[in-house]
DNA sequence: ATGTACCAATCATCCTACAATTTTACGGAG
DNA sequence: CTCCGTAAAATTGTAGGATGATTGGTACAT
């Protein structure tokens, strides 16, 4: 069989094998990597040739070196680096709109599919956001507000969404942080948790997403209008 | 106030301010940047720290290298690059899970904010297909099926949902493509998209999430029964 | 226990050299 | 003059070595 020549270049070949080794859980998170004196011996290619491999991933958001101490895995997938830089780019409304689309679609999905310890877990979310609402303790409400929507995509069984909606998540977050420390009044009253997640639990698929929009349209009109000072 | 000491590589310098040239259009798509030698005076870096930067991008899709000929600029944005690389790692009904997630969202607000153009680019598609289903002319009917969809999304004005619905469809469509080959027959003779245009045009956002859920069903059932052979 | 000096490991940057590939320039055949 | 083949130039790819900077640890003196 005729093949084409081999034209990928080393480095991307390099690139694609670590991929590989981090994707198969061969070099795990947290972990340190080979130095390069001895992945240029096991690869053997040139120290250039390798550090451009590294630095390809280390870009990516794979990888982090430290001079002096090391190359660590920092993630199993490229995406987190790619849409944390492209969300600098985009407003928070924009960036809102998107978050809304994968809850709404993750809540139906989770309607259909959720198991009985999913339902437990976001049964944990909503006492917990309850018991800091109680005691006013900001921390633990967003924190749990937090855990209560990413459950809620966990449930859809779907990583791709999964995966986009927590890299999504994180930047709105640190954002919606910031201004409830300033403005703690308007979270902590409302309960608008307690219909969705029995939905969830009726496997209603309309109320579902009916709700999810209700609670982003609350959260968008609060951001808008403190984007306005 | 205390701040971290700059510990941003010389390489991730320079690999941003490519960036920033790219973003900015001082390099525009498909041009050829000036070559290694040039810029190493210019950044006024080592060879090896312009090309580890250079390399970062080509990774990141960005930019391509061509030995002999140059480096040339591909892409805006570095976020279809690693969506594609994650997307080969999910299955086809995952990808479309998320897809109709963003078309559904891109629907509803479409139809509050298309224009006049909007509704008269979607009018052509409509008209193309159906002159495609007329002629048996696979080949345009699914350009013009992808070219309606798109356009919904560009209505709905979010440069974010447009840019992940795009990348997303391309890896869609050209499964879909495949198989629609094998198996003409289903696509020509359905006409789909009429309701959802008329919901677009008459602002009805939810018999537009409706229809566009539909229609995703639809293809959903197809790409199913397909899989299974 | 604490601080200091030193050492080893490791990555960061720079440099030079050569190979591989593509584009361009040039010179001769028709 | 055009066409074609070859040489030269331009450009990226790969290799290997040298030096600097940062980190983590060790031994020792206080």
């Amino acid at each position: 069989m005729i093949q084409k020549a081999n034209r990928t270049s080393l480095v991307e070949q390099i690139a694609e094998q670590i991929e590989r080794l981090i994707d198969q859980k061969q070099w795990k998170v947290n972990e340190k990597i080979p130095p390069e004196m001895e992945l240029i011996k096991e690869f053997d290619v040139s120290r250039n040739t390798l550090r451009e491999a590294i630095r390809s991933l280390v870009h990516a958001g794979l990888l982090e070196t430290k001079q002096g101490s090391g190359t660590f895995v920092r993630s199993t997938n490229a995406l987190g680096a790619a849409l944390k830089r492209r969300l600098n780019k985009t407003t928070m409304l924009e960036t809102l709109e998107v978050r809304v689309a994968l809850e709404k679609q993750a809540a139906q999905m989770a309607a259909e599919r959720r198991t009985g310890a999913d339902l437990a877990k976001l049964d944990a979310c909503i006492r917990s956001c309850k018991n800091a609402s109680a005691n006013r303790d900001l921390e633990q409400f967003i924190m749990s507000d937090i855990q209560f929507h990413k459950t809620i995509v966990q449930a859809s069984g779907n990583q791709l969404l999964i995966d986009l909606y927590e890299h999504m998540t994180d930047t709105v977050y640190s954002f919606v942080h910031d201004f409830i420390v300033l403005e703690p009044s308007f979270l902590l009253e409302q309960e608008p948790h307690l219909d969705l997640f029995k939905a969830i639990q009726n496997k209603d698929k309309k109320s579902a997403a009916t709700y999810v929009d209700n609670d982003m349209e609350v959260l968008k009109g609060h951001i808008s209008k403190m984007l306005e000072d």
